[in-house]
DNA sequence: ACAGTTATATTAACGCTGTTAAGTAAAAGT
DNA sequence: ACTTTTACTTAACAGCGTTAATATAACTGT
């Protein structure tokens, strides 16, 4: 029962029901509960009609990466306030932790999982935007901090520095997400190890 | 057409040959091409034999994941004998970030995906054994490294200390293993990325 | 030596998955 | 009035993990 043809806006209110559909179950159920047809039964069409907004599934969950993406950097943008650079970079690393742990499935499925690699020319994002996309965040604060010479002076890439930051909060938090329920592991209180790794970070990166 | 019984060596042989065609699969083609079916093909038996061995898939992919902790703590084990307790950790830290980097399909099975958390009592390693279990060849140099003093004084928790730098280590490896083609980044050369980690770590953590 | 049990492996099948092909009904264009 | 386009459907395919039912070879007890 076809129904009428759509304006584009009808067909991108379409596009982001899916997206949400699709972001819901995997919210709630994991990454295997989200199938075409569990997402087409929620929003009241069939699972072909997906094919027809969605080149496949992946790229339904692309589009799902998309928008959180945009959430992560939404969600550390008023951090950017913060007037000391230091206390800012301190802040940005708990802010994303935050945001990793409180989100662990959708952490897992932007940063832990195997994908085909997001090309930034066909991300609804825009790169280097500080309000959408969060390497830039950091980057932009580590600069900051070296603009103000409080590293150590053999440190002058500012991708090195950033890309060490976050390995560092990425270790925590993926070690957190994905074996924190590992009875071989003796796990001590994750805020514990996420203030040890930012004291540790700052200490092994600043100047004394 | 099913031959004679078997003795309980065959039994564990045919369990063995499982396990190493499933790995060799999932090595060579990645995680998704390790099917039931294509295991039991290599070997030459039907799918449903593995069954016979292995409750389900989960199983078989455990055997795996125990094999490869093995190797990786045996490919630490060495790495023990040197003696300053600060070369130790580094060694140990380069020795594990070697076997990520080397084995990237093992290392994203044993460590980035979600998996049922594996009970030591059903493993066929020793926990706290210093040739299987390499938490605990990280556990016990950081023990060695605490004893002589060159920690600072405010860090005394060995366990907290241990998995922190394993969480910095593991960050670096796994944004590498998942991350490195993505576009979106600007990556630095992975080793000097492991190098400025280590750094960092161990001027986070040890007396000046 | 023969019957019965057990272990080992097989084929067939179930329900699920992502995805494609073919078909249908309503609106739009001419 | 007729055709084309658009939006959607049902039916189907090949593949997946897994289970049920089945067959056969080899041991076991008498």
């Amino acid at each position: 029962m076809p129904p009428k043809p759509k304006t584009e806006l009808q067909r991108q209110q379409l596009r982001t029901l899916i997206i949400d559909a699709a972001r819901d179950l995997f919210v709630s159920k994991g990454v295997e509960a989200v199938t075409m047809r569990e997402i087409a039964n929620r929003i009241g069409y069939s699972a072909t009609s997906i094919y027809h907004h969605f080149v496949d599934k992946e790229a339904v969950i692309r589009a799902i990466c998309d928008t959180d993406f945009l959430a992560l950097a939404t969600s550390l943008k008023n951090l950017l306030l913060i007037v000391n650079p230091v206390d800012r970079l301190h802040a940005l690393g708990r802010g994303y932790a935050a945001f990793a742990l409180t989100h662990p499935n959708h952490y897992r499925m932007m940063f832990m999982t195997a994908r085909t690699p997001c090309e930034p020319a066909e991300s609804s994002l825009q790169q280097n935007n500080a309000e959408q996309d969060a390497y830039f965040q950091l980057k932009s604060v580590v600069n900051d901090v070296h603009a103000t010479g409080w590293f150590r002076p053999e440190l002058q890439n500012a991708d090195l520095i950033a890309q060490t930051i976050w390995a560092g909060m990425h270790g925590v938090c993926a070690l957190q997400i994905n074996m924190s329920e590992d009875k071989w592991i003796e796990w001590c209180d994750i805020s514990a190890r996420l203030q040890l790794m930012q004291e540790v970070m700052m200490r092994g990166l600043l100047r004394e």
